[in-house]
DNA sequence: TATGAATGAGGATTCATTCAT
DNA sequence: AATGAATGAATCCTCATTCAT
């Protein structure tokens, strides 16, 4: 059943297949024909699409990371003050669409595998360096450099790890509303003992 | 050349080298024959002493709780107060001989694997919930048991998002002494917001 | 873009680009799609044309005996004598055009295949029953019935061999002018040492 | 049913299986698991052996031309003459068992996939250099330089132009003693219409 | 206790072929 | 007449596991 313009869809569906695939039997037992049967499509096309297995795997990653991008962009743009952006940022990594069950596993799979391959290395360090930098720049209207930078450090390690419990949990113990609420009391709490800057351009409109 | 109690040594060789093998070439090219070649030793011999390979992974992050525990326990032996007790939790969590880039490599992949394996996941439960009880039941002395309880969750997250900064991004970003460093800091941050308890058998003394 | 008229300009396409992918990447290489592609044609249409693989294969090795016995039934066509009619052969062979280097690549790795193929062994039974019929009709003119059959059968051995060298060399070991000149001097030193025959027809013209 | 030392007769074993399986079904049918079968071996001990299947093939040849070599060796040490030596040569091209329709059939595939794999052209060149060295050596005794390398590069390319024929046409059309004959034939048409060379060290002898 | 040769099932990948458009 | 997406059988290769020694 050849069809035109075939291309994105197929894409997607094997890439939601490769997620659910790694959530339902794991990572080291999602194999490609696991994935196709998933999708409801031959094996082959794998290839077709992806090249190899690696290929797949990589764009899953990149499909689960170009979501995320999605998700905050949106947030943000509608954000006005440093404290509305720092919510938008945590409201896109705890986004339904981004923490689903099945996607925080997926996550956690392709953290294991990182080591030795060097794309998906990459991909973790880019992503990593992103939110630390969706982090820092409003941290950085409230607090001083060094500590926007050390928070944004700590609340994006503290991030993966509400990822990884998530995970390794299931959702009986740590759900996405409390994952989202311990988030925001580290946040709270770091800036609570940091001492606030007065930034020039806010001091222009508070003296105003 | 078959010797009588060799057992414990063998079977501290073929851990070692697995948890070497999975540091240098990541889990999945991890294959038996790999860990017996770097263990100097017949691959044969993986049957004999841990029947397949899912019993020398098992062996192998059993051995890694235990070698934790171990450090714990003698810290926790020397500590009088509840400060000393939740020093000596992150000491020996950051211990050098726990905390080697190796060893948290292989945590992280393990945690990778845990998905659809029964008996990793227990282990990993099992885990969590004895790091849980370790800084709660100091914490109690502290705070109110809602708060240790809380805190206790968030510092074990905090340390599982540690590991993985510190696998995924090599020793270069994230090393031994600054993770341990911001474990700390979190535990302050938490302490220093959260209201003191006192206690009946600390009054006493205080008291006195 | 269905056109008319298409059916011979298709099929030259793809056998002059079955030819080139042997050359250029290998029998073994050579699949459908790679000649489709080179062709600058949808590989549904090798099915359309040439039925199957087998069908392009033996059509192409068709061509090339083809071309090869145009180029033969030109030359002798103007061929008067026996002598004349030899040189025609060995120029038919030896063709700038049927002994391009794809060319002889493509012969080599037809031999390669024919084995096991009963379609391709008999193709090649016939092209060589060809060459030796060509050979022995006026060498019986020159020499004795069994000589001229010796010389003709010698002689298409050794033009193999020729196409052989030139295939694997490449055209620096053994270009297209020596291994014409190289057969020419096998033909010369067997009729230098058979005795020659006057044949009733010829010693008419001769006595004359 | 492992033991020790076998590894020299598997290899043996599945070379001449891959030969045999060459000759019987043709290049492209020749699995590895056929030619493992037909060694009575598990597939995966090929890769074991050989690592993979280039490997074998590869191994297959070297095993080839290594049989020629000690075959010519042998008969090379017990000739004395340039007129011994140039026989021994032939001898050991034409031998029973350098020269069976199943090693002809094997050594003609080759030919075919030398095209695009480094590793058989290379394999192809030396031996071709060799047998043309084993000629030219002895011949140079009998005429001049240039007439030696000319004739050995015409034997042995008559005797590749032989063994294609041999294989192409099963043994029907050209056995191997007829292959023979016809290769001396060649070589004494051209050494007879080759003007002789009186060499130092010879005339040294006879005038002794 | 120890070896490592041998097995064979399983998985990734390739590719000739089909077929809806 | 032409496309090229889609199929799925076939092949190579890997690797956990077994077992004779």
């Amino acid at each position: 059943m050849p069809k035109v313009g075939m291309e994105p869809i197929r894409k997607r569906q094997l890439i939601l297949a490769t997620v659910e695939a790694i959530h339902a039997v794991g990572f080291n037992r999602t194999t490609v024909n696991q994935v196709a049967r998933r999708a409801g499509i031959s094996p082959g096309l794998v290839a077709h699409y992806f090249r190899d297995k690696p290929g797949l795997l990589a764009a899953t990653m990149r499909h689960l990371a170009e979501e995320l991008r999605e998700e905050l962009a949106r947030r943000l743009a509608a954000a006005r003050t440093p404290e509305e952006r720092l919510r938008a940022v945590l409201d896109a990594n705890f986004s339904d669409r981004s923490f689903s069950p099945a996607k925080v596993s997926a996550w956690v799979a392709f953290w294991g595998q990182a080591h030795g391959d060097p794309q998906l290395t990459r991909m973790q360090r880019v992503l990593r360096q992103r939110l630390k930098s969706n982090l820092a720049y409003p941290l950085r209207a409230l607090v001083g450099h060094e500590d926007a930078r050390r928070i944004a450090t700590g609340l994006s390690v503290f991030i993966d790890g509400l990822s990884l419990r998530s995970a390794l949990g299931g959702e009986a113990e740590l759900d996405r509303q409390s994952a989202r609420a311990m988030a925001q009391d580290y946040l709270d709490k770091q800036l609570a003992q940091t001492p606030r800057v007065q930034r020039e351009h806010h001091s222009d409109v508070e003296t105003a």
